[in-house]
DNA sequence: TCCTCTGTGCTG
DNA sequence: TCCCAGCACAGAGGAC
């Protein structure tokens, strides 16, 4: 088998940091130190490790002042303007990035950069590599060749010699000759003045070379023969100039010094850190040095206390015998300092005792801080099994959380990597090697168990975790005020909120169920019988293979990833209009199938034997701030269409007490009016008026009571779609009005409320400057993708950018209410009031009937004045027997 | 059998 | 080029 050749990567270090400069404006740190080139810069150069995995790599830099093209040439590149300042300033933490990725500049004094990648890149490829050229600059094409390739670092392509010929329009061994006519503005070769790049190319592609033109001169039309012999010498000079020399010496080379190396995580993150790149800082966290572990099991009460000893704060650790039960504790572990866990068992069955019970419980209700990863379900499973709670605590997971809300991930594993640069055991695996229940053989041994190793990380990697992340957090004061004042308080809230769960009408979704059951059986019957053949309905390929292939329906829509035929809502619903019967049917059938599936038959299955479904809130997942619920979801409960709504009736008090639903009216356009301060936004939301009616009289210049039906739905459409940066497109969809007045609309929108643009244009900037927005509160949301070259991708940033601060300000404001309301309920309503649901702008409060009134005033008054804005914050509250009954 | 991806659709 | 933030179901296909 012949061997691999070793790759080489020669970055053109000039090009690269003058394109970044360029490529992104407006980037700079807090001190206001420009930052865009070497931000660019740095984008680049990961790619390119990561994408291509080099084995040999390096940069060159111009170094000196005198070249051998100066002296062939007193013009050349006496043009060339200096480097702008705020270029110049950047270069120095461009060197100590490639110091800190271990990539070697190369320069060679009074030797163009372009010279020297040239002779590298000839000589690497005698030795025996394959050399890639990564640079912008098209006079590059030249070298490109058997062995030798260019990687355009702005159009991010690889180009061979047939990629060069076909983007070119010439092989790249002719790219001189054209250069020789056209000439380079930038690198001041003259070239034939008068003929550019069409005429350039034409002449070498139809004469050969730059000689060939010459000897065919008698076959030009005059005018370009009279430019072409007036500028011979230049001509042949230009070519001299842009010819790139390969042959230079470069006895001094080694090329085992360019082998890639392992970056130096410390010094990436210092110079990171200096430049204000927060996610880089990130990625690049100093590497932990490898430790041993001491993880103990203990065996006596006194052990225990003795480990805990008089630290003020203990790493918890609360395992139970099955991850989705609460109520079975089954083992802990705890930590006080890092590399040192004391494992201690709590079930008979793997050897806990009442005394190592109680001294953990002695441990639990000391004042000490307890520490953990997600300390809600540490409360919940000791809240179930009836242990004390832990009066003052702190949480990793929500640490994590509020620093960076956008990391795709904040499970434990993940934030050990992404912090610590640890890779922790998981559960399964650990469970999968050593059977849970026996832990008690491993008591004595020497080396550790998987599960052994898996329970002392939980409470160790928590101790290395927070002091990573404490002063992580403390470097924004606004960040330590989330955590301190908004999320560690709502934590048991929310913890109260899922043991209580909501009370199900089994009963009457077993009902439901069976009546749905007979009309998508009919359903389907009509269905096989209309497209003459049985197929699976729920299946999106079958079905368009049955409507676009055999019914032959026309096909209006590809689907986003694999371009297949889409059966989404609105195909099916054209399809429908002109007359078809199948997608009417299939429409029906999608939507009680939906409803049935997702809801109906789901539920009952959840239901515990409180009568009552416990959903978890997520308070670490939603990169905006707001919670998120899941098994199960009980913030996407169907409201929209009445079939759904029926759902509700299902969600229901116990005997003698009612729902009350308070929701938040229009909070997310209140908050708007208050961060843009626009003026008549402000006055609509404080006359109490209809804000849609009221946008649509400014729009269209009707008075509010004079409106059609129509004007006021498509104010009410583009008032919500600025806060998602609604495109005319989009709204013109929406409306099925044309794009272009979908356009004036929009337009006619923002020259009403001038502040609201103006919003977004400074929030904008904030994204481009700083790669982050911040709520009212000071909650963070990063946009990294800000500067991405990609206008889809960049355009996605922008729309998060504009919509993070005011649907986080929402989260931030409903979970304070959240707090001070479980506060005033306890206080004043001696807990009998309890919360139940929270969904975004909604929280749902199980009340004995006879307190439904006193109840909906006290949450009334605490939502509406938890936080003075311009406008008043408006809560409708309602009460019923069910969820559904809840509503005006 | 389990896991992941894709398409679809429910909520604010 | 196509509207922000989530979660779950069902089908399909590959890994084990």
């Amino acid at each position: 088998m012949p061997q691999k050749r070793p790759t080489l990567f020669l970055i053109d270090g000039s090009n690269n940091v003058y394109r970044s400069y360029f490529a992104i404006r407006n980037l700079t740190n807090s001190s206001g130190l420009a930052t865009n080139a070497v931000y660019g810069f740095t984008q680049t150069l990961k790619k390119l490790l990561k994408d291509f995995a080099p084995d040999c790599i390096a940069v060159a830099f111009d170094i000196g002042r005198a070249t051998t093209r100066h002296e062939a040439f007193a013009d050349y590149k006496k043009d060339r303007r200096p480097m702008p300042d705020d270029l110049a300033i950047q270069l120095p933490f461009v060197n100590e990035v490639l110091e800190g990725f271990g990539i070697p500049v190369i320069g060679v004094e009074d030797w163009e950069a372009d010279d020297l990648l040239g002779t590298l890149a000839c000589v690497a490829h005698d030795r025996g590599y394959d050399v890639v050229l990564a640079t912008s600059d098209k006079d590059f094409f030249q070298l490109v060749g058997d062995g030798i390739k260019l990687f355009h670092t702005g159009r991010e392509v690889l180009y061979d010699a047939k990629g060069v010929e076909e983007t070119f329009g010439l092989p790249p061994e002719k790219v001189v000759d054209v250069m020789a006519i056209w000439g380079d503005a930038i690198d001041n070769i003259p070239g034939v003045p008068g003929i550019g790049e069409k005429g350039a190319k034409a002449l070498i592609t139809e004469y050969g070379s730059l000689e060939g033109v010459y000897e065919n001169l008698d076959k030009l039309k005059p005018a370009q023969r009279k430019k072409l012999e007036e500028n011979r010498d230049k001509a042949f000079l230009s070519r001299d100039l842009a010819r790139i020399k390969c042959d230079l010496s470069v006895e001094s080379i080694d090329f085992e010094k360019l082998k890639r190396q392992e970056p130096d995580r410390a010094r990436l993150h210092d110079v990171f850190s200096r430049l204000e790149f927060a996610s880089l800082m990130q990625e690049f966290l100093p590497a932990a040095p490898p430790v041993e572990r001491d993880y103990r099991i203990a065996a006596t009460a006194a052990e225990v206390l003795d480990f805990a000893g008089t630290a003020a704060e203990v790493a918890i650790w609360f395992e139970s015998a099955t991850p989705e039960a609460h109520d079975d504790l089954f083992a802990a572990s705890l930590s006080v300092k890092q590399t040192a866990s004391l494992i201690v068992p709590i079930a008979d069955s793997v050897g806990g005792t009442p005394e190592l019970r109680e001294a953990l419980k002695t441990l639990l209700r000391s004042d000490r801080l307890f520490v953990a990863y997600d300390i809600k379900l540490q409360l919940r499973r000791l809240a179930a099994n009836g242990w004390p709670l832990p009066k003052r605590f702190s949480d990793t997971m929500i640490m994590s959380y509020v620093i960076n809300p956008g990391l795709p991930s904040h499970a434990f594993s993940n934030i050990a990597r992404d912090w610590l640069k640890v890779d922790v055991a998981a559960r399964k695996d650990a469970a999968k090697t050593a059977p849970l229940f026996a832990l008690d053989h491993e008591i004595g041994a020497t080396a550790l168990s998987p599960y052994q190793q898996y329970l002392g990380e939980k409470s160790d990697v928590t101790v290395a975790l927070k002091e990573m992340l404490v002063p992580e957090l403390r470097r924004d004061p606004a960040l330590v005020d989330i955590y301190d004042r908004i999320e560690l308080p709502l934590i048991p809230v929310l913890e109260r909120m899922e043991a209580r769960g909501i009370k199900i009408d089994v009963a009457l979704l077993h009902e439901m169920s069976a009546k749905m059951a007979l009309q998508l059986a009919q359903l389907e019957k009509e269905i096989y019988a209309e497209a003459g053949t049985d197929f699976n309905i729920n299946s999106p390929q079958q079905l368009g293979h049955i409507l676009f292939e055999k019914l032959q329906y026309p096909v209006s829509k590809k689907t986003k990833g694999t371009k297949a035929f889409s059966t989404s809502v609105d195909v099916l619903q054209e399809l429908a209009s002109h007359g078809f019967a199948v997608p009417r049917l299939i429409l029906s059938h999608r939507e009680l199938h939906k409803l049935k599936s997702t809801y109906i038959d789901a539920l009952p299955q959840l239901v515990t034997r409180d009568g009552r479904v416990h959903t978890s809130f997520n308070q670490a997942v939603a990169a905006t701030g707001r919670l998120s619920s899941s098994d199960p979801n009980l913030q996407n409960i169907p409201i929209r269409t009445e079939l759904g709504r029926e759902i509700r009736k299902a969600f229901i008090a116990e005997k003698g007490n009612v729902l009350l639903a308070a929701d938040y009216s229009q909070v997310e356009l209140r908050i708007l009016a208050h961060i843009s301060q626009d003026a008549d936004l402000i006055e609509t939301f404080q006359r109490g008026a209809d804000i849609h009616r009221a946008t649509a009289s400014k729009m269209f210049n009707v008075p509010e009571d004079e409106l059609t039906i129509d004007q006021r739905r498509a104010a009410k459409t583009i008032n919500f779609g600025v806060l998602y940066g609604m495109s005319a497109f989009r709204l013109s969809n929406e409306l099925n009005i044309p794009t272009g007045q979908a356009k004036d609309f929009i337009d006619a929108y923002f020259a009403r409320y001038p502040k609201i643009q103006e919003y977004l244009d400074r929030t904008l900037e904030e994204a481009r400057r700083s790669g982050k927005v911040t709520t009212l509160f000071g909650r963070v949301r990063y946009i990294p993708e800000i500067h991405n070259k990609s206008f889809t991708v960049r355009g996605n940033a922008e729309r998060m950018a504009t919509n993070a601060p005011i649907q986080g300000t929402a989260a931030d404001i409903l979970k304070l209410a959240m707090i001070a309301l479980d506060k005033r309920l306890d206080e004043d309503i001696e807990g009998t009031a309890t919360m139940l649901l929270t969904v975004h702008d909604e929280i749902v409060i199980e009340v004995p009937e006879t307190r439904a009134s006193d109840v909906a005033g006290i949450v009334k008054e605490t939502m509406e004045n938890i936080f003075p804005l311009a406008v008043p914050l408006k809560v409708d509250a309602h009460y019923g027997r069910s969820w559904y009954d809840a509503k005006e």
